[in-house]
RNA sequence: GUGGGCGUAGCUCAGUUGGUUAGAGCGCCAGGUUGUGGUCCUGGAGGUCGCGGGUUCGACCCCCGUCGCUCACCCCA
């Protein structure tokens, strides 16, 4: 502690302990039962993959498989990467297993790629996310969506827009690409310093480019969603026009590409408020045809999105939330001056009757022990000392109790639990 | 990968133009109150001033390097 300590976490990593963790446990709670809810169940996938998983899955030319992934090489010479993302895993995991269709399966896991740690960026973060394999049904795009919004809503964030667009599939986009491109090609010059030398790289990414060059050169170019085939056009009215019936408000927007080259129809983000600087997504996701397929599977379609913890919860606290997903209170906090087994057995019995109950320890003077009982916020302190050993009872006071006027009793060893539950529930 | 800011007690921070034993508040521990927390009072513990090197009679302060944090670019969650 006093020395620079020899280990901290790692760059871009980090620690969290109470009462932040209790944040998250809200968080995740809160995201399970809503999974639950809508249908989906549990998957866990390992947290390392073969990289190929991730290659196949994010596409050679995605900035996330060229610099960012974590590779390495066990000791039977495979080369494993430490997953940059949710999606490829399931999908594999999928292909591997073939559970009957559509598949819904809900996941929180962490997450790693090798940036330069920002606001609400880590190194290693955590996504909870879904993904639903085996249909194309535009109502599992508008299901997956709701999932995501009811969750933002039920922690409490309410500032924060969803953007959807789509991104065409084998059928029509190829096509718009060349129309793009060759707009690109002939305003080549007016393209920001960067694109200008990668844009041939991967066309669809400058749509997304928030320079101002890039920018303008867009806007007079051709949009996918005008160019899209029969198909496309009609999937995606279905998709707005479900999330109108269920009343989440979506804005059309033809620039939104996301980053992984899978993508196909449907994309969407939620996009905070709250955040002014360029991590503003607060999650997404969307269509993928070729993926599953990629990997190895059949040749259906899947739908999922990501969202990052650290960041809903930086974004919660920023729009100003100032309750606590859940409260960790301890019910009861026991002092005992006497250190014979009486209380080693009175803390097991009331954890077993479903208390939350903790005790000091080191045989601490009595003022030395309410103090710790004060600051754990228990509800009861419960004193056992000679005079209660010798009636076989213990004294409860109530903690929260404005004034010493009847704030504590005797109570019989065995009516403890009890007791303990009627001062809990608001009585005495 | 590129650039800006910052590293002093567990936490939040002071620290004069470089000058001798580095401070405060909160927190922690003990006592006042040998059976009572939340208020108050007294005392105490706790710092190789991120790390390494250099300049100097002398460095928390100046210089170089390094590590870490942070913000932005980029990319995304």
């Amino acid at each position: 502690m006093t020395p620079t300590p020899p280990f901290q976490a790692p760059t871009g990593t980090r620690d969290v302990l109470a009462p932040e963790s209790y944040e998250w446990e809200g968080l995740v709670a809160t995201y399970a039962e809503l999974a639950y809810r809508y249908g989906f169940s549990l998957v866990m996938t390992p947290i390392f993959e073969d990289v190929g998983v991730f290659v196949r899955g994010l596409g050679e030319v995605s900035d996330v498989f060229r610099n960012e992934m974590y590779v390495f090489t066990d000791r039977g010479d495979r080369t494993l990467a430490l997953r940059p993302e949710g999606t490829a895993s399931v999908v594999r995991a999928f292909v591997q297993h073939h559970p009957t269709t559509p598949w819904k399966a809900w996941y929180v896991t962490p997450a790693f790629r090798y940036e330069r740690p920002q606001a609400g960026r880590y190194r290693q973060h955590t996504q909870l996310g879904v993904e639903v394999i085996g249909t194309d049904d535009p109502l599992v795009d508008v299901e997956v969506i709701a999932l995501a919004n009811a969750t933002y809503r039920a922690i409490g964030l309410r500032r924060y827009r969803l953007l959807v667009n789509s991104m065409g599939d084998r059928a029509c986009r190829p096509a718009y690409v060349e129309r793009l491109s060759a707009h690109l090609a002939a305003h080549e010059a007016e393209l920001c310093d960067e694109h200008r030398e990668r844009w041939r790289q991967n066309p669809l990414r400058v749509l997304d480019c928030k320079r101002e060059p890039c920018v303008l050169v867009t806007t007079e170019g051709p949009l996918l969603l005008d160019h899209l085939c029969t198909e496309c056009r009609v999937h995606f009215a279905a998709v707005r026009e479900g999330l109108d019936a269920v009343g989440i408000a979506a804005e059309v927007s033809p620039r939104l590409v996301r980053g992984f080259d899978y993508y196909t129809r449907t994309t969407f983000e939620f996009v905070s408020e709250v955040l002014e600087s360029a991590q503003n997504a607060l999650g997404g996701g969307g269509r993928y045809d070729g993926l599953v397929e990629e990997l190895g599977g059949p040749n259906v379609s899947g739908i999922g999105f990501g969202s990052g913890v650290e960041r809903i919860l930086m974004v919660r606290e920023r729009e100003g939330a100032d309750e606590p997903l859940v409260r960790r209170v301890l019910d009861a906090f026991v002092v005992d001056t006497v250190g014979d087994a009486t209380v080693q057995r009175l803390v097991e019995t009331l954890r077993g009757a479903g208390l939350a109950v903790d005790r000091a320890y080191g045989a601490r003077s009595m003022r030395a022990q309410m103090k710790v009982a004060d600051r754990s916020g228990a509800r009861a302190a419960l004193l056992y000392g000679p005079e209660e050993a010798a009636a076989g009872a213990v004294t409860m006071r109530d903690l929260r109790a404005p004034d010493d006027e009847g704030a504590q009793r005797r109570v019989p060893l065995d009516e403890v639990a009890v007791a303990v539950r009627a001062l809990v529930n608001g009585g005495r």
